[in-house]
DNA sequence: GCCAACGTTGGC
DNA sequence: GCCAACGTTGGC
């Protein structure tokens, strides 16, 4: 059975890159930190198997780079009750968690980088939220279509 | 490093 | 409920 769902997912490669995905534990990570509604519901909406775009932020060039799949589905993320970590929130009660995450999976490693000027170009794409102006959603959904062609790009 | 765009907070 | 102030994101 194919992928029930499609989404993209920015991080900072100074932070995490794609290549460190690919050399974590079992190719696995949590996907920890998100501090944002939006992108929080959407990881909640997320099935096992769901495929991910995996998006460079903040890099030079900033760039679709690759493939990785839902592992787990939305869980607490731990790093809200951790008073030493960046993404300690205060207001979350372990009674009551506010923010969730997901873990994904390597799958693969685009021949070559989707570069946002690149898919600035592309018609086909003009809809993406990542392409919509001002758009800084960490967490976002790809249509089928968009996905499609995205990959044949690559 | 700059700064426009956005989300959140809190006073009123 | 409005909106100013603030913090963050992310392209450039």
């Amino acid at each position: 059975m194919g992928p029930k769902g499609y989404w993209l997912m920015k991080s900072e490669p100074s932070t995490f890159s794609i290549d460190d995905l690919a050399r974590s534990p079992n190719k696995t990570t949590g996907w920890e930190g998100v501090r944002n509604y939006q992108a929080r519901n959407f990881m909640r909406s997320m099935a096992i198997g769901d495929q991910v775009l995996f998006y460079h932020s903040n890099a030079d060039p900033p760039a679709i780079v690759g493939i990785a799949e839902v592992v787990k589905l939305a869980y607490p993320d731990p790093t809200q009750f951790d008073k030493k970590d960046k993404h300690y929130d205060p207001e979350s009660k372990p009674s009551a968690p506010r923010w969730d995450m997901v873990d994904i999976k390597y799958l693969r490693k685009f021949a070559r980088a989707l570069t946002l000027d690149e898919l600035q170009e592309e018609s086909k794409l003009r809809g993406m939220v990542l392409l919509k102006k001002g758009s800084r959603l960490s967490v976002q959904p790809v249509t089928p279509m968009e996905w499609r062609h995205i990959i044949s790009l690559a």
